[in-house]
RNA sequence: GCGCUUGUAGCUCAGCUGGAUAGAGCAUCGGCCUUCUAAGCCGAGGGUCGCAGGUUCGAGUCCUGCCAAGCGUGCCA
């Protein structure tokens, strides 16, 4: 409809560049907007305004011109010039009700796009270092990332999930050390806990777990654990030399084995989160190793590359990456002293693989907190020789947890935070989605653990279903009084559909279309959180005003048509979601 | 200090890429169940859009400068 409108309006350009009104060569950008207000009709555009100046004339003289060039078409009812210049469109009655047989026949099609046909994307998210369980924070992330793929999926999009694991690093090894300690306790061994270690009950869990698998294999006297360690920061000493002492006593005293544990813990929690996930609505065609860029030498050619391309220097012992000179704030070193590499030379390498891959958009979503990381990214990118206009990066806020007033804290190293997982056991699937989407990513969310746990009817997931509840029941007791259904009287009958509920439902039902194609293209899943909410209050709104099922079987049927249309709208947003819509509540 | 993000009703947030009289939900107040689910509906009150300039036909939206909050500013990942 829209589209429709916006081809009579580019007719009517062209027109007015024959008339030798505008400059043959001038390309008009059409702005073609819904109206807030009734009375200024159905869709408005500030056409003439934009062209007053290369046309030389004032903006209604303008308009006029622009309405006399207009086509006739069966869609437009009336056109107005109003205000300083706005043209109004108001849409013929007989097509709004088209509507209703659009959406019908459409069915779980209805407003999907072909926008995105041909490219692909992909979309890269929550990615949590596979140190422990996805706590409230990726929770967040893991909502807004599939539902954006969703979204670009549902516009056309060829798009690619995938998370990239960081099963390599300093951290994983803290967390092999970590459950190799909890090992030994459950062995019998007595020994002190790191305070740099991970200390949540998950981890003695994967102990007890290796333990129940491997006996004592990877059993080793306390003693020689100990002997000769550096002092720990509670006795006075450095934390980080401690647990580094640790972890290269772990690798001497287990040897080969020590890969053993490592992958032991690595195996656990990433089966952890993938279930997690998987219950969570969320899937990935790629689970991408870290590991596997330094494995097939991906970092050392990264290297190579950007060596190759002058944009590498030795420095105190170091290589560094000199990003400052694309647009970063300083240089960035890719190789410690020490000859390891840096987890920034396994995100260059893992860039340039993406790359290789060939998208036509990579879709990056982090945690705010990463923000800073953005420029030296796509610094290494332009290093590569590669479009950094390809990489997108949407930040997500995280999310903070209050309890009633009280902030709850976050820490995975010491245990003490809430899980996706006990959330959603907590809130639920439905409300968890809707929770997490509901909001703009970039703003700071207060998540109330009371307010949300607590199952009353100031959830506004509950809101939305319950209009799809609603629309079922109706359908049941029509069942129940022994009448049929009959959509092609229906169908024949729209043009009794005149009350303003069912006015402002059509308008509805006929935006949903543009409304998803917006969240699409602006990565904003919030928007459709918003749509349905508007759908929802519309049909709760008619659902008061008027009875459904009536005597005339004509306008029964006209009314059936159309709520059930909603209904199908309401499916369909809400699937994309990944939230259910109950039959009856 | 510098960088990024945010600042809209008492609270939590929208505001369709610069449009017409700034909107929802909670909360407050007043109404609506012998008729399809009251987890609902109808109505009322509540605003210097952080502050000050600027750009233009027109600014919550764009530009500049302040103010405030969060985050970042590792040879951590």
């Amino acid at each position: 409809m829209k589209q429709k409108l916006e081809s009579l309006l580019q007719q009517a350009v062209t027109a007015l560049k024959t008339q030798g009104i505008l400059e043959n060569d001038f390309i008009a950008q059409i702005n073609l907007e819904r109206t807030r207000d009734v009375l200024h009709g159905d869709f408005a555009t500030n056409l003439a305004m934009m062209l007053a100046k290369p046309a030389k004339l004032n903006p209604r003289q303008l308009a006029e011109k622009i309405v006399a060039a207009l086509p006739n078409d069966a869609l437009i009812s009336k056109v107005d010039i109003a205000g300083p210049g706005f043209i109004n469109f108001f849409i013929n009655p007989d097509s709004q009700f088209q509507i209703v047989k659009q959406v019908l026949d459409a069915g779980a099609e209805f407003g999907s796009s072909k926008i995105g046909v041909g490219k692909r994307v992909q979309v890269e998210f929550v990615s949590a270092n596979p140190t422990g369980p996805l706590h409230v924070g990726h929770g967040r992330g893991a909502a807004y990332g599939s539902a954006v793929a969703d979204l670009l999926a549902a516009a056309g999009f060829e798009v690619e999930r995938e998370y990239y694991v960081n099963d390599a690093g300093r951290q994983m090894d803290i967390l092999a050390t970590s459950v190799w300690l909890r090992y030994l306790e459950a062995c019998g061994e007595v020994l002190p806990f790191p305070s740099n270690g991970y200390r949540g009950e998950y981890v003695r869990d994967i102990s007890a777990n290796l333990h129940k698998k491997a006996g004592d294999a990877y059993r080793r006297a306390s003693t020689l654990v100990m002997a000769d360690l550096p002092a720990d920061e509670p006795q006075g000493g450095d934390k980080e030399k401690h647990i580094d002492a640790l972890i290269d006593r772990a690798k001497t005293l287990l040897g080969e084995a020590y890969k053993e544990v490592f992958q032991a813990g690595l195996d656990e929690i990433l089966d952890d989160i993938k279930d997690d996930l998987a219950e969570f609505g969320v899937s990935y065609q790629q689970w991408f190793s870290e590991r596997s860029l330094m494995d097939d030498h991906s970092v050392e050619q990264a290297l190579r590359r950007l060596d190759a391309a002058g944009y590498l220097y030795q420095q105190e012992g170091a290589t560094w990456f000199a990003s400052s000179r694309l647009g970063d704030e300083k240089d960035r070193v890719v190789v410690r002293d020490n000859g390891q590499t840096t987890y920034f030379a396994s995100d260059i390498a893992y860039h340039m693989h993406k790359l290789d891959r060939g998208f036509d958009q990579i879709v990056n979503i982090w945690g705010a907190d990463h923000h800073g990381y953005i420029p030296r990214v796509k610094a290494a990118m332009q290093a590569l020789g590669a479009d950094e206009s390809k990489l997108k990066v949407l930040l997500v806020q995280f999310a903070i947890l209050y309890r009633g007033d009280e902030k709850v804290q976050m820490s995975t190293r010491s245990g003490e935070f809430v899980t996706l997982r006990q959330l959603r056991s907590e809130v639920g699937r439905d409300a968890c989605r809707f929770f997490y989407v509901m909001r703009k990513s970039e703003q700071h969310m207060d998540f109330d653990l009371k307010l949300a746990t607590s199952r009353s009817n100031e959830n506004p997931v509950y809101y939305v279903q319950y209009a799809h509840a609603r629309v079922c029941s109706v359908l049941r007791q029509l069942d129940e009084k022994g009448r049929q259904r009959n959509p092609h009287l229906g169908m024949e009958n729209l043009n009794l559909l005149t009350e303003e509920q069912e006015a402002a439902l059509l308008t509805t039902l006929s935006k949903y279309p543009e409304t998803l194609e917006r969240a699409a293209v602006n990565y904003e899943p919030h928007q459709l959180i918003h749509y349905l909410r508007e759908l929802a209050n519309q049909f709760h709104s008619y659902y008061n005003a008027h009875q459904f099922l009536v005597d005339d079987e004509k306008l029964c049927n006209a009314r059936i048509n159309l709520i059930c249309a909603v209904k199908q709208v309401l499916v369909n947003a809400l699937s994309l979601l990944k939230i259910n819509a109950p039959e009856a509540m």
